[in-house]
DNA sequence: TTGCAAAACTAACAATCGTTAGTTTAACCG
DNA sequence: CGGTTAAACTAACGATTGTTAGTTTTGCAA
């Protein structure tokens, strides 16, 4: 039936993107060619044609994607009945998961946008600047509530977003740390800070 | 005398440097091309080769430069006789300044690093990793003397290391925010945590 | 002014880039 | 089995890549 068949063709464009994720997180996006991308899939590289426009709408589908991952979360988190401190917690877990599970992808979407063409490009940083703003009126809110340290919440909110990024580093080197302990100690360190408190 | 020409020569290679950490930071190692670098400076492409051996070298010495001075003043830093949470601050401090200091070089050796060739990618990795694992010696003598909270040194040291990187986001969009106040709230951040402690 | 070396230039190389056109193979439906 | 369509293929386009060779210009010393 239809419904097969269109499983069949967007099973093929998924294992297309899945790819080209992981070349760009290996070479970034100009340094991965569609040859090579062809190479890794055992096909040639005009072949890709039959299943996307081109390579821009390779690293557009895999940086809006992740975006709008994220914000469908952040709206589910803004919307539950948790503290601030509480949200918070819970969204930093998220970034530190999906980085895990979708590790490519996020990383790709992390450094490469930057190679959107306009429009795309602007696009994708009113998304991002739309998630920053809205975690940034979380912050503020925990900060004029006492529930959080007085900071300025849009450093905050970078510190925060930058520091996930450690997954990037420590993905690579596992090391013997679990992934659930890493997450625990990320975020550990972001909510409690790294000296212990005076006596 | 020859102290003179030999200035000249060097002015212009750093010249050239100053120029590539520019564009790779811009449009990346390979999004950048000899010919439109060449272009920035005012000049062709093969004319860039009577002061460098290649687009390799630029990248090269855009990397241990950084490298070399974040090791020599980690160096100082452990010799001096600051107590622990003392010298990680003075450490932070550091990392911020440099990324307002030399953005583009720090920005390129954080992203473009992947790009160095045999040897040179093994060298810069050896330092990279030495680097993390005396400050996280550091961290872990820090725990242990219950001067920091218990945490995982390594955890410790790469979200410490990728929050710093808040200043790439930041350094684009100076907000209103003075470098200074950007500091200190970051160094905040990674200090004391971000959640009020419950009475 | 003459001479010399540094540093610019033009022309061009082989390689690779993303992409298109046109053709052949493969898979499924009746 | 014949026909239709999706998806692979080969060949090739024009553009751009890093780099080399060879030549001309520039700037300074004698």
């Amino acid at each position: 039936m239809a419904g097969v068949a269109s499983n069949k063709k967007t099973d093929r464009k998924q294992q297309i993107l899945h790819e080209a994720a992981h070349g760009f997180m290996q070479h970034g996006y100009t340094g991965t060619s569609m040859r090579s991308l062809a190479a890794a899939l055992g096909m040639e590289a005009p072949s890709l044609y039959n299943h996307i426009k081109g390579k821009q709408e390779l690293l557009r589908q895999i940086c809006f994607g992740v975006a709008h991952r994220f914000m469908a979360q952040l709206t589910i988190v803004e919307q539950s009945e948790a503290s601030i401190p509480q949200k918070i917690e819970l969204i930093l877990r998220f970034h530190v998961q999906q980085m895990q599970q979708h590790f490519a992808a996020v990383y790709v979407s992390n450094r490469d946008w930057k190679h959107l063409q306009a429009p795309h490009l602007a696009d994708f940083l009113q998304i991002r600047r739309q998630y920053e703003g809205r975690l940034a009126s979380m912050v503020e809110a925990g900060v004029h509530s006492g529930l959080l340290q007085p900071i300025d919440s849009r450093v905050a909110v970078l510190g925060m977003l930058s520091a996930i990024r450690a997954v990037e580093v420590w993905k690579k080197h596992p090391a013997q740390l679990s992934p659930q302990r890493f997450e625990d100690n990320l975020v550990q360190l972001l909510v409690c800070g790294l000296v212990a408190p005076t006596k």
